[in-house]
Order: structure tokens, then sequence, then C-alpha cells
DNA sequence: TTTTCCTATTGAACGTCGTTCAAGAACGGT
DNA sequence: ACCGTTCTTGAACGACGTTCAATAGGAAAA
């Protein structure tokens, strides 16, 4: 069975390739003739190892989604400050998490633009394995919610969860883009950490009432 | 002078046909053959009245921008209710803005993701009155932002105002696109309403401290 | 009006893209 | 060693944005 472990590594080469193609231009800079060039292989032989090229790309994706997560358990390894109050603790922690995604984001802009940026054409959805990867991603945010916010239900954790990622992702996208206006990533920090906190407090003081 | 007419007409023509495209399938529906047929001209007559497909683009994505200048305005006039102090009146109409803008989005969508899914090749900037028209738009959350913060420095206000959008953007973006679990128009509205109610209200308690 | 020049218009053609396919090469089981 | 199956190859296909030589047609001069 040596032919599967040829396709094996041919897939890989192909993934290998689509990376850096990612890295360096993009995800308009992955082209069937380049990445055939870099494997060694014909173009035809792509569709042999993979079904589309859109299947390389997932490929990519879940590993940088596996390198966001690497870089969100190293961040929050040390830190463990002693808090005034849980919801202190939790706030401290969402801060954290916030600040990390934003200098993930920053330290690989192509290849996590190339998650966001790439559609797949008409009723065609993403894998299985993909979807449980991004779902496991939002662990991260709802642990520290739950102790914000215990008397919420338990969905809505998930809701919420959801929900401060897509803005912590808005103002990290939108501030690495320079579409606006070109903001510096110190500046970029200092906005998160305000926007988090206050956001985080809001929501506290929300409960009491 | 009945030929700059003619170009003006096919102009229009072919934004016309633009935006239809836009609406119905999105940035990849803008085919230069497509629009050609729709316009009753030639492919090649496209660049007589118009330097790129990009051109054709940005003027459709201008005039969505003023669709939601027309939203906001409207979404602005009425309310006017009474608010025990200025930081709560500030907080509605910044809750009012937001909701505002997530049922412009909702109810143009594709038109809405051309503006910010298109970008320009290399190194080419977008038109000045383009930015205009963008930066314009942020004077909206910036007035309620003052009074929210009186204290802060003038610039932070713009800077404010762009996370703020920013955040409420990301949420309104990822709600509306259904790759991760779709999420009812209702339930996001209740969402943007406490997240931003909440970011409000964290704002003003950052400020006594 | 007639003639002339110039520019607008046309649609075939170019280069690039993802994907497919007929042909030939290489493999695996007998 | 043989043969059927499968993999590999690169030319070919259709679609894309854009360009271009050829032609048609409007504007200015006679």
């Amino acid at each position: 069975m040596k032919t599967e472990t040829r396709r094996q590594n041919l897939r890989d080469a192909l993934i290998a390739a689509a990376e850096r193609a990612i890295a360096a231009n993009g995800l308009a800079g992955v082209k069937a003739r380049d990445l055939a060039a870099e494997a060694g292989c014909a173009v035809g032989a792509i569709y042999n190892a993979v079904a589309d090229l859109d299947e390389l790309v997932f490929a990519v994706n879940g590993r940088t989604l596996a390198a966001l997560e690497r870089s969100l358990d190293d961040a929050a390894r040390p830190a463990r400050k002693k808090a005034a109050s849980p919801a202190e603790a939790a706030t401290a922690r969402l801060v954290h998490l916030a600040v990390a995604y934003l200098e993930f984001v920053a330290a690989n802009t192509p290849r996590w633009r190339a998650v966001f940026e790439h559609r797949l054409p008409d009723g065609r959805a993403a894998p299985d394995w993909y979807v449980a990867e991004q779902s496991r991603l939002f662990t991260y945010i709802e642990a520290p919610l739950r102790d914000l916010q215990p008397e919420l239900a338990a969905g809505q954790h998930a809701l919420a969860a959801r929900t401060l990622f897509s803005a912590v992702h808005g103002i990290v996208t939108l501030g690495l883009e320079e579409k606006l206006g070109v903001v510096p990533l110190a500046m970029l920090r200092a906005q998160i950490e305000i926007f988090v906190a206050a956001l985080a407090g809001g929501l506290v003081a929300t409960r009491s009432r």
C-alpha cells in the first residue's frame, strides 16, 4: 500500500504549499499550478490527493485554528494574579483572552484572514471536524462568562460568548485592516482593554439590577 | 456632445446592473459579460464608461453607504424619550444606532457585504469621495460618545467611535453570517441591546474611577 | 450637404484561473 | 512474468477580466 502513503505525502506537501501561499499572498495566492510546481507534481495530480482547492484551504485553516488555540493556552497559563472578586478575575481573564487574540491575529494576519475570507460556493457546508474545532474555541470564552454572570441560563453563555467574540473580532479585524486609518498595535491593544473591561463591568452591573 | 451623455447613460446602466448583480449574487455576481448584456452593450464598451469593474463596485458601495445614512437618519428622528441623565440618553442613542445598523444590514445583506468584502488589488487606494463618505458616518457615533465621556480628549472620541463601530459590526456580520449556528434576528437584536448598553454603562463607570 | 477626422463600439482574442480527461506509466496481486 | 486497476501527466475546456484591430458613426470643417 505504497500508493496510499504517496497520496498522503502529496496531500501534506500540498497543504504546506497552500499554507505558504496564504501566508505570502492571502487566499488569492492559492493557485493550482503554483501548488503543483511547489509540491512537485502535475496540476491534475492535485485532484487525486484532494477533492478541491477548497479542501486545502480548510486544512490550512484548521491548522490556523489549532495554532490560535495553542496561543490562547500559553496566554492563559501565567498571570493568575490575585483578584478582589470572582467577577474581577473573570473580567481580567476576558481581557487577557481578547489581547491574546489580537496579538495572534496581528502575528498571523494573512493566515487568519483566510479563515474568515474563505467562502465555499453555493450550499456546500464546512467539514464537521472544522466546525467542531471552531466551536471548541468558544469554551475559552464561556468559562469566564459563567463566572461573570452565574445566574444566566446555560445556553445564554454560549450565545453571549459568540457575541463577545464577534465584538472583539470586529475590533481586531477592522483595526488591523488599514482600510480606514492606520491604528498602531499598541493603541488597538489599549482600546481592547478598555472596551472588554467596560463591557464586562457593564454586564456585571446589569446583573445586579 | 451627445457622446458624453451616452457615456453617462451607459455608466448609469452599468452601475444599476452591478447593483442588481450584487443584490442577487454578491460581489462574485459582478461579471463583465453579464453586465454588458444587461446594459445592452458589448463587453469592450464597458471600458469606455468605466476604468475597471472595481470602479463599478465602488459606485454601488457608495450608494449603499448613502442608503445606510438615510436609514440612520430615519432611525434618529423619532424616539426622543425623556432620560434621567445625559449619559442615559447617550446610551439609548447608541443602542438605537446599533439596532438600526443591524436592521439595515439584515435588510441589505448582500449589498452590505460587498462594502466590506471588496478588496482592490495591490496598492490601489479607495477613491477620496468614498473614504470621506465612510468617515462622515462615524460622526453619528462620535456625538453620543462625547455626551457619554465628556472628559475625553477630542481625538479619543474618534478612536472610540471606530472601536465601538467595529465591535457592533463584528456582532452584526458574524451574526448574520450563518457560518457558525443560525441566530434569529430577534435574538441578535437582544444581544446587541444588552452588549451596547453594558458597554456604554461600563464606559461611564470607568470615567468616574 | 459633403467630406474628413476622430472617437466610440464591437466581438474576437489574450492570459489566467480551477477543473477535467484521454493517454500512458506504474503499481499490486496472482 | 503477467494483467487489470489505479495513478500521473499535461493538454484542453470553459469562464473570467481586460485589450485590441477593425469598423461604424457622430462632430467639425468645407
